[in-house]
Formats: structure tokens, C-alpha cells, sequence
DNA sequence: AATAAAATATGATATATGTCAGCTTTTCAA
DNA sequence: TTGAAAAGCTGACATATATCATATTTTATT
């Protein structure tokens, strides 16, 4: 079993506020798993007694709308948590996370974040700076999705994989999302994000080749998403 | 200056964590503000030094998208704190709040409340509750403004204000919003808000007098709700 | 009470997006 | 390697919602 207090991801996000005491208590509780391509990390209506911490790959959580519809609700990556919200709460979760590439994640139990959450409050001062912040992107996204065409969206999230996904070698966007992926991000149907991707790149906004996507004017793409 | 141990207020939020004596150093540091129905209490952009608990009163939280449009994300009522989020991050506001109604509201500076939150780990835990709460919340709020029909989200926002703000005695809806208002909530025109309102009544679904509004077939507004 | 200003209401029309159908390309397992 | 299934693509059309114009009612101000 590998130890928290080497590991790099830690230093990635709130964990990293723990002493080597707690690290070490971590470390010997937590579980280390696999995920391939398309595994459930978590469904919705899932009792999660713990919180993951990525160590390598990417995730989808999403949920679905009462009409039948699946939403895209976060991408995370590696170095991040994920769960954070039920640990605090006592419901099930109402989110779904589904691995976007194969994933190695280790599982922490709820009992444990508890205790250093009470007693480090380093920690628990990170913990709720991190989650102002999901909350205040949040409301941007409400926003967005309320006020914003399916076009400022979609160019948006472009912008937003470029700016997290990017692969600096290729300068192609390097996560595997499909066009329904893609429909169930910006909220619309899968038809409609392919014209509008087809419109981009007619556009020479962005360059396609199949399921690699590269920002080719980035400029025009922040004109369209902030409405011009 | 009233002392916060005695107010009732308190009981409805985290601060009735607090002991008694950080009651009292709150109680000598705080002041209370009063504001007129269409007063700004904060706006974007503005710095916070500190959090609000509201005495008396409602307001709207809203945001403006890169659009020029309005979206109003929250209602605050009485007994709610407001601006948690500006405690933990050094960032000026995102949010813009103004009072539905005469208001009469504390303000406690920044720096009292990290105090207690680093010191009292029921009150971080009861914050971080609320929080973990709020981001629920906002994760369903994207999904319904991505998917639902300017329908559903109408009669969504019908149930969740009876549910909220109904007058016990009159079985009215107890909130001064304006038809912008409500189209500012469920995000769309004035004019289609207007139109789904007399569309409702048409169908016996509310009643309207004016400005005040009452549910009368609660069944068939969660029924279009939930999309049937 | 009279007037102006704001909010509400409704019709006509434009536009964005969804839905359905059919086709092509890619992926994956036998 | 091949064939079936899934994903991607495109057109035609339907529907939801926005926009603009204008009328009416309510509210605020003098």
C-alpha cells in the first residue's frame, strides 16, 4: 500500500493541509482502486461512505433530469477530490461519476476526514475555501445556462477544456468526451452540438479529426461565448 | 445594540453553534443595518468584509450574465445568513442581493467569524453543512435550467415559493416578485412568464389577484413539474 | 385628483433548438 | 477480418421561446 505522505497528488488539493500524523492514519485506511473507460465510480443514489482523491485519470459526474435527460455537471481530474459533499452530509449521493479514462483512485473513509476536519482546522478551512469556490462556480454555471445560447456554451466549454485539458505537446484537447459528452455539458441535443461544432470548424474556430479537438482561434471563441 | 445571545434569529443558522461568549464578542462587534423594499444590500463586485444574518425580511440574490440579462439564483428569508461564501475567499462578490421587503439585518465583520470558525469546529462543521447543502442545491438548480422546459421551471418555482413563503392565513404567496422577477428566476423573457402565469390561471392551476398569487391545484403544478 | 411612469398583458412574427428519419463512419468483439 | 453495434452526421420539419409592437392597467408623484 503507497503512503499519502509521498504521494504528489495530496499536494493538489485540500489534503495537503494534513500533518504527517493524519497523513499516516490516512494511509492506512484508505483503499487504492481501478477504473477503466465508461466504469461507475458512483451512481446516484449511492450511499458514499468516504471521499475519493484522484491519482490519475479523469471523471464525468452528472445527473439526470427528471425528464430523462443526463446532465454534465463537473470534469475531474487528477490531483482533485471528489465527495467532498458527502462526507458532511448524511444522504446518498446525487450525483453520478463515470470515468473518462482508465482511473486509479484511492477511497478514504468518512470517519477519518471527520476527525481531522474537527481537529485540523487548516484542513477544514481548506475544505470549505474549496467548496466556495465549487459554489461560486456554481452559480456562474446557473447563470449560463439560463441566460446563454447553446453557441456561448459550447464555446465556453471549449475554452474551458483548453484551458484544462490541453495537451501541451499536441495542442489537442486531451480528454475523451463524445459529442454526447459534449450535448450533455452545454445542455442541449446531441444533433445541435454537432452543428455547432461543424459550424466551427467550417468557421476555422476549431480543427476536428474525429474525437480530437484543437482551438485554433481563440480569440473568436471568447467573442462568441461572451455574447458577440 | 441587542445582544445576538437573546436573538432568535440565530437559532436558524450556524451561529446558534457559538458559545456564549463568542455570542458576546459578536453581539459588541456587530451592526445592524435596515433597508427599504429595492435597496441594494450588496452588489457585484463590491468587497465584503464580513457576513449578514437577517432579523427581518426577504431579499433576491442574483447575478448578471455576460448577456446583459439578470438571473435572480436565490431567495434569502429571514433567519438565513447571507454572504458565507465572501468569508472564506479574499475575491470581491459575484452576487448582487436586494430586499423583496423591508429588511432589518446584522452585519458581522470578517474577521469575528473566521475566529469562531477556526476555533469552534461545531460551527465550521454546521457551515460546511450548509454549504455542502447550498452546492446540492445548485447542482440541481443547473441541471433543471439545462433541461426542464420554461414550464416545469415555472411550477417548480410556484411549489418551492409555496412551499417557502405561503401565508398561513390568506394561503397566498407571501413574496413581492414582479413578473421580471419570477422570469428573472425560471430564465426567460417577461413576456413568455407572463403568458405561462395567465396560462395557469386559465387552467384553475393558481389564482392571480394582482401581484399576490395562490396555488389551487398543487397536484397538477408537480405534475408539469416533474414533466408530465 | 391628475398625470407620468412603470408594470402587465397580448398579438404577430422571428429565431433557436428539438425531434425524427435516414445515411455514413468508426469501433469493437467474435 | 468481418459484421454488428455504436457514434457521428445531415436534412426536413416541429416546437418553444424571444423579440417587437402596442394596448391596458397599476403605481408613484406632483
Amino acid at each position: 500500500m503507497s503512503k499519502c505522505d509521498q504521494c504528489i497528488v495530496r499536494k493538489f488539493n485540500s489534503l495537503k493541509e494534513l500533518t504527517k500524523e493524519e497523513l499516516l492514519r490516512i494511509s492506512s485506511c484508505k483503499t487504492i482502486s481501478f477504473f477503466k473507460k465508461g466504469d461507475v465510480l458512483f451512481d446516484e443514489g449511492e450511499h458514499l461512505n468516504g471521499i475519493f482523491c484522484i491519482k490519475q485519470g479523469t471523471c464525468k459526474v452528472s445527473k439526470m433530469s427528471e425528464n430523462g435527460r443526463n446532465q454534465i455537471i463537473n470534469l475531474v481530474q487528477k490531483g482533485n477530490l471528489l465527495g467532498e459533499r458527502n462526507l458532511i452530509s448524511e444522504e446518498v449521493s446525487n450525483l453520478k461519476a463515470i470515468a473518462l479514462s482508465d482511473m486509479e483512485v484511492c477511497f478514504i473513509p468518512k470517519e477519518e476526514i471527520i476527525t481531522d476536519l474537527e481537529k485540523n482546522s487548516n484542513f477544514s478551512m481548506s475544505v470549505l475555501k474549496k467548496m466556495a469556490n465549487n459554489l461560486k462556480q456554481a452559480d456562474n454555471l446557473i447563470v449560463d445556462m439560463a441566460q446563454k445560447t447553446s453557441k456561448q456554451r459550447l464555446a465556453e466549454t471549449l475554452l474551458y477544456l483548453d484551458l484544462n485539458f490541453v495537451s501541451p505537446d499536441t495542442n489537442f484537447i486531451d480528454v475523451n468526451l463524445s459529442r454526447e459528452d459534449f450535448a450533455d455539458i452545454i445542455g442541449v441535443a446531441t444533433e445541435s452540438t454537432i452543428r455547432l461544432l461543424s459550424e466551427f470548424k467550417k468557421k476555422k474556430i476549431i480543427n476536428i479529426l474525429g474525437k480530437e479537438i484543437e482551438i485554433i482561434n481563440k480569440k473568436e471563441l471568447e467573442k462568441i461565448a461572451s455574447g458577440f
